[in-house]
RNA sequence: GGAGAAUUGGCAGAGUGGUCGAUUGCGGUAGUCUUGAAAACUAUUGUACCGAGAGGUACCGGGGGUUCGAAUCCCUCAUUCUCCGCCA
């Protein structure tokens, strides 16, 4: 959520950052900052006869001890009267708040300069390509068939015991998968990031917290019975560990990490963008969140960067890095950087990171905060990035090591996998 | 799942309808004393919002209600603890 004093205070800055988005904000704007004027005459008024009534319900307190029972009742009806323009100020007063909040919770987050204006991904700027894949020919077979033909996922398992997008991973490949996992958190630990094991579900605050509600929750699993929804990322469990918090001064650097499975709908995805491994309702992910002050955050984030960098390249993968334009960012973020690695069985960039600022957006919505040399309550700054998602890293791999002899393993997974080749095991 | 008890400021812990934003202790901060430290003493020490300011309003687990007035009474939800049951 943006935060008001910012619009109060720098609309034009606001406005042109919602601009990069294809979004002209202009109207909501402007009756933000109307609602909020007559909102704060509306409180002050309220607090004002607030305070008369609390007077004179003191005055009576005092008359009954002393037991002037009669002069106590006049000032008792005094009070009737009061009250009931209370109760009118009072329901003017919080029906302009929500009506504010509920503005303010529409709009996305103000893009950063350096975010180009742009409606979908074909606006979004490649800004650093690295390493080589291997030719079509040398790669040729698609990880959906080097899958099957190797005993690693089971798709149709999947759709028999639970449907669509939910595989089986089955001997060599479990086991590759859970080295990517046990690779990707040292990896993070070893950077500094804390480990957590976390719940996989959260409750209507923790969504409404990190900006999955109220706005996509057609995308989150959702539990009527006991009013729960399945995390689609490891963000929302992590970054709500800090809701509510005050840290008590500006010497911090909080940096989480954690696997979970992610849960996802993906309402109305079809068509070949979701072949095998390419989309699925429930997949695995190492993500890395930092809460940091204002002044730290990009620092933070060109950390993250590298870090992701670090991964890719060791796995010896050829990625490249997207600024996303402010069309294809996310609606919390302000400015999103993603990693895409190339297949070259499908010849084609596979998505399998995404690192945002969020600036203060998320914490509006924490509300977590820190103090700061003048002891002054500010909002800190909160980061994330998938580093990495599995699925799309495992097709690559599988896809771009395959050989006449198996599927060769990375150097640096095989202390995880036991193993440095997939052979046939069917 | 059943029965009972509880939830108050950083922590401990008073407070059962009126001057309680809340006794007190510990802790924190500043000062006095001291070469320095400790001890002792003194002062200070929650958050958010409105207001140019003076000042005001709200908050005693969350929400709602009764009342001129609620930490205190009522309803409801959540959480914690104890006992029983079940269980990886």
């Amino acid at each position: 959520m943006i935060e008001i004093q910012r619009i109060r205070e720098r609309k034009e800055e606001v406005l042109e950052g919602l601009l990069k988005r294809n979004i002209d904000a202009t109207k909501e704007v402007t009756q933000i900052l109307t609602l909020d004027q007559e909102w704060r005459s509306q409180k002050t008024a309220l607090q004002n006869l607030e305070a008369e009534l609390n007077t004179i319900s003191k005055k009576i307190g005092q008359l009954f001890s002393k037991g002037k029972q009669a002069e106590a009742q006049e000032l008792k009806t005094k009070t009737a009267e009061l009250k009931t323009s209370v109760q009118a100020v009072k329901k003017i007063e919080e029906e302009l708040e929500n009506n504010i909040q509920s503005l303010l919770f529409s709009l996305p987050n103000v893009c950063t300069t350096e975010v180009p204006k742009g409606k979908d991904e074909s606006a979004n700027e490649i800004i650093e390509e690295k390493g080589t894949s291997p030719s079509k020919e040398a790669a040729a077979i698609p990880h959906w068939d080097l899958a099957k033909t190797y005993g690693l996922i089971d798709f149709e398992l999947g759709v028999k015991v639970t449907g669509a997008g939910f595989p089986f991973y089955r001997g060599q490949g479990a086991r590759l998968q859970r080295a990517l996992v046990s690779y990707f958190l040292d990896e993070a630990v070893n950077a500094g990031y804390e480990e957590y094991v976390s719940p996989l579900m959260v409750n209507e605050e923790s969504g409404k917290g990190t900006g999955q509600l109220p706005d996509k929750e057609g995308q989150m699993y959702y539990m009527p019975a006991d009013d729960l929804y399945m995390i689609p990322t490891a963000e929302v469990p992590l970054t709500n560990i800090y809701r509510g918090v005050l840290l008590p001064d500006a010497n911090f650097s909080i940096k989480l990490t954690g696997h979970t499975p992610c849960f996802r709908r993906e309402a109305g995805s079809y068509g070949k963008d979701v072949r095998g491994l390419n989309r699925l309702h429930q997949f695995e992910k190492v993500e890395i969140v930092r809460i940091e002050t204002p002044e730290n955050a990009e620092t933070a984030l060109q950390e993250m960067l590298s870090h992701v960098k670090h991964l890719l390249e060791s796995l010896g993968l050829q990625y490249r890095v997207l600024r996303l334009c402010g069309g294809d960012t996310g609606f919390a973020a302000a400015i999103t950087y993603d990693f895409e690695v190339y297949s070259a069985a499908q010849e084609k960039w596979l998505e399998v990171s995404s690192v945002s600022r969020f600036d203060t957006f998320q914490s509006n919505r924490l509300k977590l905060r820190y103090k700061d040399e003048n002891k002054k309550s500010r909002l800190c700054h909160t980061l994330n990035g998938s580093a990495l998602a599995l699925p799309r890293i495992m097709a690559a791999l599988l896809e771009n090591n395959q050989g006449p002899n198996g599927i060769s393993i990375p150097e640096c997974l095989t202390r995880y996998t036991g193993f440095k080749t997939i052979t046939n095991n069917t």
